[in-house]
DNA sequence: AACACGGCAGCAACCGGTTCCCGTCCGGAG
DNA sequence: CTCCGGACGGGAACCGGTTGCTGCCGTGTT
């Protein structure tokens, strides 16, 4: 009836079956594993399925319902090193897990992301990892919110990773780090060295993220009882060259202060340059901290001072809670801690402002 | 008002084909567009579509013959920069020619890339694309040669990106950048700067990546008439750590040079900083060269000469050589070029060695 | 008024697997 | 020599879609 054998690959369970001198069923048995077979016909299929070097369609397999799940992660930009390190611990943890891994980078635009999940949803994902910070409007929690029931309803699930919550009830996956409690914690350092002018290069201002690094910064001068001057705070993305532009900007406008906390350690990388450019000497004149410790943060110099994120644990768990949920515990929503690692971009306030 | 359904999502086209008291394939036909149907009819379709939020099982469809395509993109470690930038690209493009994208990390294990071929046989993947490089050896090739004409044989096609091609009439499609000649202009770089002993960080000796850039220096060399010491040639791998340790037993060992040529940036990061915490001055003491250009190259201090790669570009290539393949041009065998960029890290040898 | 025609919907076959259910064949027990 | 049961293999239904083919029905033409 159709095609022989080894002509245009691809061959089906009838094929080896017909090779074999068996019927279909007998093949997925054989391959199946469990049901017992006899050994001389199990012999033959096996040699029928080496000659036509077949395997099993997944698709088909997944469609009578014994495939091999599949979980997707969507970011922003693969290319960043924080975001890079979160990808390689969903990987490795889906692997693990026996899943599949489908990416998909939406460059920020918001249409991507939902066209994406729309698709994963029709691939019946097991998960959906949406990963880094967005701004967090009305017009987002709802959508957000409609993917998620949509997800939920298909059986599937969404999971928010570094991402602003969506509100009780949603059902979702969260797991967040502590970006406010980090930038606390390293501005509180930055200050305990005398320092009273801190500049603070931000991202962009309706982005999560940013938000909370910012707030960070705020908390920490309140504790001491300061008052931070509002003009110290600027805001671009979250960029090398972002830092750079901004860096230069300050330095040019003749901006007074004697530290720098960049929202991430690629905004210090440019910053640092910025700084350098200028002649100016880090910590000596001024000082510098980053966020992120990406592990580039070592190698620059001076070694950068910044906050450690576990990123790549970040990524194994997101997809480890979505995977291993229970019934009883449904709506998880996880806080991961940081900690800041002194290095030696920051030094003790010497000049006055 | 809109959406009723909340129950046990996962419905199938003949939920909805009940629901809007029509078949199955008058539902098969609304949604895809083309046959004639009356606008009553479509209304009605659409309506129960909407109500029930269905969503066509791509799987099914695959099986059907009309489904997404898939790619895969197999690498060591998505964590480092450059193999980031060519996902990137391949994402990109993979996206932009209506494929998903599907990715694994082997960790530079053997088994894995081999298991997870064949799945992506089993998945029907249009193409599969290896990246980076490997150990050229005899087993390397029969096994990779198997992995190609398994791929080929369904209908399938292996890519093989900045990795050793396997000969002639391997059904493959291999995209390299030039190792030896970015290495050989680099080097050269340096010894016009006058030096005359430079050292070399070089990656494992099996490698084919790092065994390019080492016939770049060697010929460097030879091509201004020098034969260098073979003790400057030192072996390690192509992270930031290996720069670091690599470096300072060089230093440690009292080796003399005046110029360092690393095999990667990270490497070269790693090495620069081994170099600070010695006390030296580059490029006043000690000259130092990268490879790849990543974006933090120019955020080192001082700024790292290196050799551009088009990393992005070339996972954009890949894709669409890969898919674009016509029947009259079916091995493709592409060689990109680099271009050295000069910066501040390479200066002039001063004091003899 | 009879007829041809074309728009539209449904049946059924198919894609490539899995698995339920049943029939056959065999050996051992009674 | 039966009878019984377990091991084994095949037919067919099913998973969730698509599509070729058929046939109904309404309308315009003669």
């Amino acid at each position: 009836m159709t095609r022989k054998s080894e002509d245009a690959g691809r061959s089906t369970i009838r094929d080896v079956a017909a090779r074999a001198g068996v019927s279909a069923s007998t093949v997925s048995r054989v391959l199946g594993g469990v049901y017992p077979v006899s050994s001389a016909t199990r012999t033959r299929v096996m040699r029928a399925v080496r000659d036509l070097d077949y395997v099993a369609d997944a698709r088909a397999k997944a469609v009578a319902g014994v495939g091999t799940p599949t979980l997707a992660f969507v970011l922003e930009d693969i290319t960043g090193p924080s975001f890079a390190h979160m990808a390689y611990g969903v990987e490795r943890e889906a692997r693990r897990l026996g899943h599949l891994c489908l990416v998909c980078t939406t460059e920020g635009d918001v249409q991507h992301e939902v066209e994406f999940v729309e698709m994963m949803r029709a691939q019946r994902a097991a998960a959906v990892i949406l990963v880094g910070g967005s701004a967090d409007t009305r017009e987002y929690r709802e959508r957000t919110r409609r993917m998620a029931d949509s997800l939920a309803s298909a059986g599937s699930r969404l999971v928010l990773c570094g991402r602003p919550p969506l509100g009780p009830g949603a059902p979702v996956t969260v797991i967040e780090y502590d970006n406010e409690g980090g930038a606390h914690a390293l501005v509180a350092h930055v200050l305990s060295q005398g320092h009273q002018r801190v500049l603070f290069l931000g991202g962009k201002s309706d982005h999560t993220t940013a938000q909370g690094r910012e707030r960070g910064y705020l908390a920490a001068h309140r504790a001491r009882g300061l008052d931070p001057d509002p003009g110290l705070l600027l805001h671009g993305d979250f960029t090398r060259d972002s830092g750079h532009r901004l860096m230069r900007e300050a330095l040019d406008q003749g901006l007074e202060f004697t530290a720098v906390v960049a929202a991430t350690d690629m905004v210090a990388a440019g910053a640092l340059t910025a700084l350098h450019e200028a002649g100016l000497d880090v910590p000596g004149d001024v000082s510098l901290a980053g966020y992120d410790d990406i592990p580039f943060a070592r190698d620059l110099h001076p070694a950068l001072t910044t906050v450690h994120v576990p990123y790549e644990e970040l990524g194994r768990l997101a997809v480890r809670t979505a995977l291993g949920r229970t019934p009883e515990n449904p709506d998880e929503h996880l806080l991961l801690g940081t900690h800041v690692v002194v290095r030696d971009s920051v030094g003790p306030a010497e000049r006055g402002a």
